[in-house]
DNA sequence: CAACCCACCTGACTGC
DNA sequence: TGCAGTCAGGTGGGTT
């Protein structure tokens, strides 16, 4: 679900809800397990914390307390919402029990408000990621950090990495922008989107792309997720914020899920096709 | 090794 | 109305 403007607006939405400093009182877990098990006993020994921020790196949500790292990974249909005290009293004689379906893990914090995470599809990820103790642990050696490549919208990523990563690729452009290790953060919307702006085929080879095709490129998904952000992100059918509205820059989708709609350019119809068994949306006119 | 296929899960939607 | 089939924003393990 969530690609990285929707993740980045969870966490901005969240810290701006948050008590700053506020301490982990408790927490309730409903499930042992999302993609892999939950490693409740770590987590619960950050009771007390207090939680200083929430940061981002590629999709995942970084909890930071003084006592570790709480990393969680939204998976397709991972979301987080903030319940008040007054919400929780209506259900307080059910307070061992998930408010809706689906509701995995809660943590009550001690200003009252209550974090809780919610995935029906449960491809989410939550772990801890620091050494016990030690909130200035190095993230990137965490196993599911370590190899990630640069954030889109940092100065390391730009037209010249590009291209210098797409050397000796035999895969697709659009695969290669959506592999993690190469950059992070795009998924299937914002890679089909950024490649529509770039006026390049999904299918393109990506060893094939010169260096001025890559500088568009990097551009383009710079730029797309730059105002996919400032609109709060794509809501397609599952995407939430934590206040539970919905993102707006799905209205500015060009051929995302427009399959045989007009191009807004030049008013050809979308088409769609497979690529490595992902929906690929392009416009056969604006797009080679 | 790079590049693919598929499983992991649930729910929404389609067509018969 | 129901039921089978298809598809969905991601990731990683296994296989070509």
């Amino acid at each position: 679900m969530p690609e990285l403007p929707e993740v980045e607006n969870v966490r901005r939405d969240l810290e701006a809800e948050l008590r700053p400093g506020t301490r982990i009182a408790g927490f309730d877990f409903f499930r042992a397990d999302l993609r892999d098990p939950i490693p409740k006993a770590r987590l619960k020994k950050l009771v007390g914390c207090s939680l200083t921020h929430i940061s981002r790196r590629a999709k995942y949500l970084l909890f930071h307390t003084e006592g570790g790292i709480i990393l969680s990974h939204l998976g397709m249909t991972g979301q987080w919402r903030i319940e008040n005290a007054k919400d929780q009293k209506a259900s307080k004689k059910s307070a061992a029990k998930p408010s809706q379906p689906h509701d995995h893990v809660r943590i009550r914090l001690a200003s009252g408000q209550t974090l809780v995470y919610r995935d029906p599809r449960r491809f989410g990820v939550l772990d801890f990621a620091s050494e016990e103790g030690c909130s200035n642990w190095n993230l990137s050696r965490h196993p599911r950090l370590r190899h990630l490549g640069p954030e889109p919208l940092d100065r390391d990523f730009d037209g010249h990495y590009l291209f210098e990563q797409t050397r000796g690729r035999k895969s697709s452009i659009k695969s290669l922008i959506m592999n993690q290790e190469i950059v992070v953060g795009v998924g299937n919307i914002y890679a089909c989107e950024a490649l529509y702006r770039a006026g390049l085929r999904p299918q393109r080879k990506a060893h094939g792309l010169d260096g001025p095709q890559c500088e568009r490129l990097a551009h383009s998904i710079r730029q797309v997720l730059a105002e996919a952000i400032a609109q709060g992100g794509s809501t397609i059918r599952d995407y939430r914020r934590p206040d539970a509205s919905a993102g707006g820059f799905q209205e500015a989708h060009a051929v995302y899920d427009r399959e045989g709609k007009n191009c807004p350019s030049c008013r050809h119809p979308i088409r769609r096709s497979l690529i490595s068994g992902r929906s690929s949306f392009y416009c056969p006119s604006c797009q080679h």
